[in-house]
DNA sequence: GCAAAAGTGTTAGAAGTACACCCATGA
DNA sequence: TCATGGGTGTACTTCTAACACTTTTGC
């Protein structure tokens, strides 16, 4: 039997970009032999194991509910209420999930945070899971305080995004357009960049380069590609 | 007796600005009773308790282990490594210290931050606690993984500042002159800002406002002094 | 007067903003 | 040929960087 951490919990929050919005990945609060105990919604997360690391837990984790593996995540806060377990039923769902004996007292959750864009690979996993996309401005009440984590999540988003702009090619196909990437800008940061100087804004990014492709089959003039490069040299 | 959460501790890394350098607080790791058990040095931290939050132990840790009070401090990461405990030394330390009974399998710590000015009040400070303030260049091996969150807490800094410039005015007397503001600029982004330009970016800044005062006493053209303004009315 | 640091002015170039206009494509 | 969105060019403003010079103060 695997060792459990009681006091010590990871969260993972999803921001996908599914062309037009921002949306959070969120799961069923069910138990593990598969009957929902609650009508609620959650964050994918979990108590950690006592001999693993924060971040492979949260891989770990998201793995587990969601089928996701390989997401790249970054830690962004910690949630450490004393009162995070006001609600009974939350704690006696944790309980229950976790087969624990002693009664929880109270859990400090590690949050961590990625972006990520809702390609076709991603609708497939939804079957297997009971994972949802849901928009950031539709989400429903979600247990513990995961609201208010979706919340901190995208606030630290936008402060990211904003010291590394490189954060966002996450959100994108590996071949996009100079629209797609403007209009992804725009959902993250809220602001609304005029899109006729944005070529001019492109050009000084010496991590964005041009293709030689175009799109295809579109009612007006075919966009030029462009793709993300990481390193310096072509 | 109070019950105390063995799985989850604070650290307090609190960054000093002396007038020329930044400098580190670090306590001795010693144990209650006054006697040292390691000749190291650490980061003022302790476990939590049960029912606190994750801000009012690093609260009342800070005020424990150097007498500081009302600091203002954020919470910047969690180090939750598996093996942050790898040094046997250290876990004995820490078992003793809070009169634990059974072995400590692994602690999660949550890191906290504060910039502020290093002035008399400090200074005295020091005699009653055993804290001393260290210049970051020459901190000396730290227990646990200490040094390595003092080193994220000044990258953490400088990504803030860029954000939030008006934390760096915690590092300031209440009158400042410009070139005490160009020297904190400096010393915490690392960069050099050129003294020729920097009052055409003082005039840009709403919150320095300049006074009528100026310095005294000093062998050299007496410079203005300015203050900072937290709301947009005067 | 001299040293030392405060503070101002000028200029050139880079970067951002507004907006007019042309281009390619499907219907 | 029209609607739609892609893309370029020009002019204007604002920001930044480099650097020369003047001012105030104690010794």
């Amino acid at each position: 039997m695997i060792n459990i951490n009681p006091y010590v919990s990871v969260d993972c929050v999803l921001l996908g970009f599914d062309g037009e919005r921002l949306n959070v990945l969120i799961v069923r609060q069910k138990s593990q032999n598969g009957e929902v105990d609650t009508g609620s919604y959650k964050l994918p997360g979990s108590l950690i194991y006592m001999d693993e690391d924060l971040d492979d837990a949260a891989q770990r984790v998201l793995k587990q509910l969601t089928g996701l593996v390989q997401v790249k995540m970054v830690q962004f806060k910690a949630f450490g209420g004393a009162n995070r377990l006001a609600n009974p039923s939350d704690a006696v769902w944790l309980e229950r999930f976790h087969n624990l004996e002693h009664h929880l007292e109270r859990i400090v959750t590690i949050a961590y945070l990625s972006l990520l864009r809702i390609d076709r690979k991603m609708q497939t996993l939804e079957s297997g899971y009971e994972a949802h996309w849901v928009p950031v401005t539709e989400l429903p009440p979600l247990a513990f305080d995961h609201s208010m984590i979706v919340n901190e999540a995208i606030e630290s988003v936008r402060n990211m995004t904003m010291l590394n702009p490189k954060m966002l090619f996450g959100l994108l196909p590996r071949k996009f357009t100079a629209s797609q990437l403007r209009e992804v800008m725009n959902t993250v940061s809220g602001q609304n960049i005029d899109a006729k100087n944005f070529h001019k804004k492109l050009a000084t990014m010496p991590y964005v380069v041009p293709l030689d492709e175009k799109e295809e089959g579109v009612s007006h003039r075919a966009a030029r590609y462009y793709k993300f490069k990481a390193s310096k040299k072509e």
